[in-house]
RNA sequence: GGGAGCAUAGCUCAGCUGGGAGAGCACUUGCCUUACAAGCAAGGGGUCACAGGUUCGAGCCCUGUUGUUCCCACCA
């Protein structure tokens, strides 16, 4: 006897009573840890890693829900399956919050030093890396926690710092001065996809610069007349009629008295404003590129902490520059004078108050533009020049490119894809070197003497240029990407030749947002394709956002955030799983409502009664015997299948927001609505022979649909899983079910359709007669051609579901003596004695309303099959199919319409 | 400036390669029918944004328009 007992299941399911126990068992036994099988193609995923800055959010809760749905459907089909698990150390986004954490205590990174602010961070990712793999768990989270990784953890540092070696070597990882994007907040660079555009109101500032030569005055504008300082020339179309005569000439930078050129460059564009344009080449990209052109001086003005230069910097500048020691490409920098030391925006106002003193500023006017802000903070973002680590993207673009085009990574949806290739094929070098501590630290090894940098796998002693031993490690660590760009494989134990390495790559399928392609899903691509020499994953699977009810982003400045926990705990996890499946489909952002997650508690709900209630009647396994089967059961075994088929096609396609919304449909609307139903006259019946082929049709279906339903809710599944008679081991390893074509019964399918079709009219009827739920009625049927048998086959299910006290099959409408009410179907013509109930001129008015719907079918049909294009082109099948439809409607037409005069005659 | 998505019932959204418009919630009516009131049964409700086009046939394909959201971009 099994400790499971159907009597003890409650009549509510309550799923925190059991999720803790079944995952704990579940992890215990081994059965998440993948297993190589030789001669067996595996199916991999890796996750794509959480950052430890806090908690998993809602989008975390549906990324990982479509990988536990594909694993465990995978491993169910007998895959050997890995969903290999980790955490990602997020440089800049955790440093960010450390440093604010220590800000709370009144400290700053400087005064605690490097060594004790990495303890801090280990401390942090000990905490939030274990709150993170807690919660994972608590979704169910069917993930190998025996491979579980974190990116700064010693194999994954190992790969890394193969990998800048390797591509050092290959001088695909350069280091120069260049202008870069740059957080004066988090104090770093950042590459160009971690600066977000945001809208802003700004204004547009004309100045006045007064020309050396002539003395006029040139109009120019600005949105940052702060950089005026650092302005080394002014430029102006070579085309530009209106100023040819100032070709060669010079004007006085206004404030600084200083002399600067004119020069001459395509970026002037002529048609807008005045066509002049103030170039800065060290904090504007546009203007940096004309300054390379024309070799003008790079005239640095704000620091990087977001002051206007002063004697001090410039000092040191001076003395760079001095001892020879400056790199190529290094800015000169300003003594801002009066304005040193200011904030960036207060010297703005400062600057125009001065300008409009001196009668230099024109006019302003007010606009709104867009305005690059670091993706962590959102402090503006300053274009800086500084001495940087690259890395070369036009050799590793290439092939990324490449295998997107010829189908070697496929997205879905395609358009993705799109997206991805115009990226790359517009991809400019990546900045991968932070200011910051928190991360893995620059391998490069700095010469005071030569000046030369060693890159190398092992810690150096001297320098490999001088042997010098006076050598210091480079200050900064790389973008976090850097590391994750390596996670399909690193993970896997490379640089290493691992058995898992040889056996589970490449992966299958990345699933994640759209809205990382270019931070990572980009980066893996090329990285895996240079070091592995073959893509990460065949398929990426990118889904949409969670919003809010409102459709808004969930945000923690809006604070409509929704903890994953919080909902796990009202509601359970399967009903959170379900509820962020239902009605989604790839690629398109989702609602998440409390609506939606009622509906999904409801359904787990609506299984777990109707397992306990096949369960209450089913104390043991039975085989089916074909040869006893109902119409009922032929039926549901049908449909059954027909979803199997439906589900395990969407699974394939991983469009999992059709597999549930299929599942939820097959279990609820079929079913239970009909097949439990309609199996009750059998199961509480008298021939035992009959009950028992009905208990084995239930336990059969219920057993598949537990299984379908595993991978959206594998709590609840599991759980009932173990009252099924004979239940051992888990169901989370039992094999996906395999359709069996001798349990496809097309004929009988259609039959039971039109015995439900109907019940359906039948209850319709009463209910429109306002028949007292609880009475009970007679029912004659008169069948079309070829349904008799079936219909005296259904007499059970009309007197179980249709409130007939007894079925008379009649073969004459004349048989029908009483008052009654009747309806015309696609099986009989039904008659209900109901006695005083019916209402002749009621009834006739109904009839003749049926029979008009009828008769507008009746046109369609022949408009369609007297349209010569129709018959001629369409399908024979369909035509054919047109042909039986009409006939059909014009028999039920006449039978309708002698009906109403017999009616006619009575009343 | 370039590109993409979306527009279907009151609300949130499905709708595969064109062949009689669907679900959930909400609403109306009747039911504690011994699995489930987190339930059962019945019902109302849609010019599939607009205008053209292709086709025997368009929610679906093509063109354009409008509205909306997003991504990319160095425009002063």
């Amino acid at each position: 006897m099994s400790k499971y007992q159907a009597s003890d299941m409650e009549s509510r399911f309550n799923p925190q009573a059991i999720e803790a126990d079944l995952y704990r068992d579940w992890e215990e036994s081994g059965a998440f840890i993948a297993r190589r099988e030789e001669g067996k193609k595996p199916f991999t995923i890796v996750m794509p890693p959480p950052n430890i800055t806090g908690q998993l959010h809602m989008g975390h809760a549906m990324d990982n829900t479509l990988q536990d749905a594909a694993i465990r459907y995978h491993r169910m089909k007998g895959d050997p399956t890995l969903w290999l698990p980790g955490t990602d150390h997020a440089a800049i986004a955790t440093e960010v919050k450390i440093v604010d954490a220590m800000a709370k205590e009144g400290l700053t990174k400087d005064m605690i030093g490097r060594e004790a602010f990495l303890e801090r961070a280990w401390e942090w990712k000990k905490q939030y890396g274990g709150r993170i793999t807690t919660q994972l768990r608590r979704m169910g989270a069917s993930c190998d926690w025996s491979r579980e990784r974190f990116t700064m953890d010693e194999g994954c540092s190992k790969a890394v710092r193969e990998v800048f070696c390797r591509l050092y070597e290959k001088q695909l990882i350069y280091r120069g001065c260049r202008l870069v994007n740059w957080c004066t907040h988090c104090g770093t660079s950042l590459s160009d996809a971690e600066v977000e555009y945001e809208e802003q109101q700004g204004h547009f500032w004309h100045l006045l610069y007064p020309v050396k030569e002539t003395g006029e005055m040139l109009e120019l504008a600005t949105t940052r007349p702060e950089t005026m300082l650092g302005d080394t020339a002014v430029a102006i179309n070579p085309e530009d009629e209106r100023y040819r005569h100032l070709h060669g000439c010079h004007v006085i930078l206004p404030l600084l008295n200083k002399e600067i050129p004119i020069v001459c460059d395509e970026h002037a564009d002529m048609t807008k404003g005045t066509g002049v344009v103030k170039i800065t080449p060290a904090h504007d990209p546009n203007d940096y590129e004309v300054g390379q052109r024309h070799s003008l001086e790079l005239m640095r003005v704000f620091t990087y902490d977001g002051h206007m230069t002063g004697p001090e910097d410039k000092a040191e500048n001076d003395a760079l520059f001095a001892s020879g020691k400056a790199a190529v490409g290094e800015a000169h920098v300003l003594d801002c004078g009066k304005y040193a030391g200011m904030p960036v925006l207060e010297a703005r106002k400062a600057i125009v108050a001065d300008l409009e003193a001196a009668g230099l500023l024109k006019s302003v006017e007010p606009l709104t533009h867009e305005v690059g802000t670091c993706y962590r903070c959102h402090t503006t973002v300053e274009p800086m020049i500084s001495r940087q680590w690259f890395v070369k993207m036009k050799p590793l673009a290439e092939p990324a490119i490449e295998v997107v085009k010829n189908g070697g990574t496929k997205f879905v949806p395609e358009r993705f894809g799109k997206t991805y290739l115009n990226w790359m094929e517009n991809i400019r070098d990546w900045c991968i070197s932070r200011h910051l501590w928190w991360g893995h630290r620059i391998p490069a090894w700095h010469c005071a003497d030569c000046g030369e940098a060693t890159v190398s796998r092992e810690d150096p002693t001297c320098c490999a240029h001088c042997g010098s031993r006076n050598i210091e490690q480079d200050e900064d660590v790389l973008d976090t990407w850097f590391s994750s760009a390596l996670w399909p494989f690193s993970t896997l134990g490379w640089p290493e030749e691992t058995e898992d390495l040889k056996y589970f790559y490449p992966t299958d399928v990345l699933v994640t947002g759209y809205d990382i392609i270019f931070f990572w899903v980009a980066r893996m691509i090329f990285s895996g394709l240079e070091q592995m020499g073959q893509t990460p994953f065949h398929t990426v699977l990118i889904h949409g956002l969670v919003r809010d009810a409102q459709g808004r982003k969930m945000s923690k400045s809006l604070g409509n955030g929704v903890d994953p926990l919080e909902i796990i705990d009202e509601f359970g996890a399967d009903a959170l799983r379900f509820s962020l499946l239902m009605g989604i489909s790839p690629g398109n952002d989702t609602r998440f409502t409390r609506e939606k997650l009622e509906a999904a508690r409801n359904f787990a709900n609506k299984v777990w009664n109707a397992s306990r209630f096949v369960l209450l009647n089913v104390d043991e396994r039975h085989p089916i015997d074909p040869a006893k089967l109902t119409p009922a059961d032929k039926w549901i075994l049908t449909r059954y299948q027909d979803a199997l088929r439906d589900i395990s096609l969407h699974n394939e396609e991983g469009d999992f927001g059709l597999s549930a919304n299929r599942i939820y449909d097959f279990a609820w609307s079929e079913f239970c609505d009909w097949y439990i139903e309609l199996a009750k006259p059998w199961l509480l019946g008298e021939d035992a022979d009959a009950r028992r082929n009905v208990q084995a049709v239930l336990l059969y279906v219920l057993e598949g649909l537990l299984k379908l339903l595993h991978p959206f809710m594998p709590f609840l599944t599991e759980q009932v899983f173990k009252y099924l008679p004979d239940s051992e081991g888990f169901l989370m390893l039992k094999a996906w079910p395999a359709a069996d074509p001798a349990l496809d019964f097309v004929q009988e399918e259609k039959e039971m359709a039109g015995v439900m079709e109907a019940i359906r009219v039948i209850r319709n009827l009463r209910s429109e007669m306002n028949v007292q739920a609880g009475k009970r009625t007679r029912l004659m049927l008169l069948p079309k051609e070829g349904w008799a048998e079936s219909l005296r086959h259904a007499a059970p299910y009309f007197m179980r579901l249709a409130g007939a006290s007894q079925v008379d099959i009649i073969s004459d409408s004349a048989e029908v003596a009483e008052k009654t009410v009747s309806a015309v179907t696609g099986c009989c013509t039904l008659y209900i004695p109901l006695g005083d109930l019916v209402d002749f001129a009621k009834e006739i008015a109904r009839l003749e309303k049926e029979k008009k719907n009828i008769e507008g079918e009746i046109a369609r049909a022949e408009g369609k099959l007297n349209n010569p294009g129709f018959l001629g082109k369409a399908p024979a099948q369909l035509v054919e199919q047109e042909k039986q439809k009409l006939a059909a409607n014009r028999e039920k037409a006449a039978t309708i319409e002698s009906r109403i005069a017999e009616l006619k005659e009575q009343a």
